[in-house]
DNA sequence: TGATAGATCTCGGTT
DNA sequence: AACCGAGGTCTATCA
C-alpha cells in the first residue's frame, strides 16, 4: 500500500480469490475507484441483454455505482452500467469446482444487472484521490448562441433577438427574434455540420409557433451551423427555411 | 512483472518520471493497454477545446489509439481521444523546474490533440492479454425488425413486407410494404420509447416516397416502438401517421 | 471519406 | 421520474 497526501493505492497481483474479494470489498467500502484486470465472462440483462465469452478485460468500478468493462479496442466499453447502481463482490463456486470472483452491478429503474465472472484475476487496484476541478469547455452550441446574441447582424441586417429558449408546444426555440420588417424568426443552432434531423427540428418549431401565433406563413426559420449536408439543404429549400453558416468560435 | 499464459502485467507504483516514461513507452511499443493513475491536468483542442485543472484521475491508453481520462464519477470519461490516434509519452521540464510526465494523443482528421500532464504519478500498469470473443446482444432494433418480418400481421391483418432498407431520396425506410388494400406502407422502427424526432423521421420518408411514387396521399406511415411521448403522439396525429406498440423481444 | 441513423446511447436541465 | 435536446457524442453501414 502506498499513501501520499490523501491519496492511497492498494494493489495486488495474481491474488487469491479470497484476497481479491477482500480488497475489492474494502475498496468499495472506502469509496475508492476499483479496477480489476483478468479473464472474465460478462452477462448483461436490462434494457437489452448481452453475453460475452471469456477474455482478458479491464473492469472499473466507480464509487458512484458506475461499472465499465473495457477491452483493448474501442472508445466505448464493451459492457457497462451507469451511475447510481449498487456494486457487489462475491466468491462463487464455479461449475468445475473451483472458486470464481464475481462482480455484480445492479439497479432497479430500469431493472438492470451486469455480471462479471472472473476465472483468473491478474491485478486488482483500489485508488483513492481528490478531484475538485471542473472542466471548462468551449466550442459548444452555447458559445454559438453567445456569439449571435453579441452580434445579431450575423443573421442579417436588422435581426433582433427577443428571447432564448422560447417555449412552443413543440419545444424550446434556441433564439427567437424578429427581422427588420417585424417578421418572427425562429433560429436553430448547431455547433457542427448538420443533416436532415436538424432541419426537421427547426421545421417543428416554425410550424408550432405558426399555430401559436396564428401567422403560419409569415414566420422565418433560420438554421445556423457551420455547414449542411446535401439532403439537409434540399429539405431546407423544400420548406422555405434558411441557412446561415456560422461556427461556435473564431478561435 | 507477472506473466501467465500470454498475459503479462508490468506495474510500478510511485515511479520516477524516468521509470514511468520507460514503462509507458515499452507498453505502447508492445501494444499493451496502459493505465496511469495520478495527479494531472488535461488540455484538449480539436472539434472543441477544454481545460481541466489538476486532480487525481485514471488514464487509459489503448493500443488502437484510444485515450480515456476518468474521474471517480460518471460513466463518460471527462476527456478522451477516439481510436485511430497516435500516443506519445514525454518527459518535460515544468515551469517550476521539476520534471513532468506528459501523455499526448494526436490525430489529424479532424486535427485534435489531448495533453495529459502529470505532476504526480501514483501507479502505472501495462496489461497484455487476449480477447477473441464477440459480444452477442439482443433487444436491438434489428430484433424488432426480425420479429415483424416473422409475424407481419403484428402491424395489422394483411400487412406484407416488401423490402427492408428501401431507399428514398430522404433516406432508407426500415420496412417497406403494403397493406391488404395495396396501399404502400412505410414502417419506422425504434427499440425504445420515442419522441418527436422519430415522428419527423417517419414523416420525411413518407413525404419522400410520396413524391417518388407520385401518390402522396395514399401512403401510410407506421411508427413501431414500445411507446411514444405525448408530443410525439400529437405529431403523429397532426400528420396522419400511425403508431403500433411493439418491443424488440418478448424475452 | 462523408452521410445517415442507431445506441443498454449519456448527460443536464426542466417540469 | 419523465421529457427533451445536446454531445468533442461514438459506432456501424453504405455510397
Amino acid at each position: 500500500m502506498t499513501t501520499t497526501e490523501n491519496a492511497a493505492i492498494h494493489t495486488i497481483e495474481q491474488p487469491s480469490i479470497a484476497a481479491g474479494h477482500d480488497l475489492i470489498e474494502s475498496g468499495l467500502e472506502r469509496d475508492a475507484l476499483v479496477t480489476v484486470f483478468g479473464r472474465c465472462t460478462v452477462d448483461y440483462d436490462g434494457r437489452a441483454s448481452s453475453q460475452l465469452d471469456a477474455g482478458d478485460r479491464h473492469v472499473m468500478l466507480k464509487p458512484d455505482g458506475t461499472t465499465l468493462v473495457h477491452t483493448d479496442e474501442g472508445q466505448q466499453p464493451v459492457n457497462w452500467q451507469p451511475p447510481g447502481c449498487e456494486h457487489a463482490v462475491r466468491r462463487v463456486a464455479a461449475d468445475d469446482g473451483t472458486e470464481e470472483l464475481v462482480l455484480e452491478t445492479n439497479r432497479s429503474t430500469p431493472a438492470e444487472r451486469l455480471l462479471v465472472r472472473f476465472s483468473t484475476v491478474r491485478q486488482i487496484s483500489a485508488f483513492s484521490g481528490t478531484d475538485e476541478s471542473d472542466l471548462t469547455l468551449s466550442g459548444t452550441e452555447e458559445d454559438l448562441r453567445t456569439r449571435i446574441l453579441d452580434e445579431p447582424e450575423l443573421l442579417g441586417t436588422g435581426f433582433t433577438p427577443l428571447a432564448t429558449e422560447r417555449e412552443t408546444p413543440a419545444g424550446a426555440i434556441d433564439i427567437y427574434g424578429e427581422d427588420s420588417s417585424g417578421r418572427a424568426v425562429v433560429v436553430e443552432l448547431k455547433r457542427r455540420r448538420v443533416g436532415p434531423d436538424a432541419v426537421s427540428q427547426l421545421r417543428r418549431y416554425v410550424d408550432s409557433l405558426g399555430r401559436d401565433l396564428h401567422a403560419d406563413a409569415s414566420i422565418r426559420g433560420i438554421l445556423v451551423a457551420p455547414s449542411v449536408t446535401d439532403r439537409a439543404d434540399r429539405l431546407l429549400a423544400e420548406h422555405g427555411l434558411e441557412f446561415v453558416s456560422l461556427e461556435p468560435i473564431a478561435e
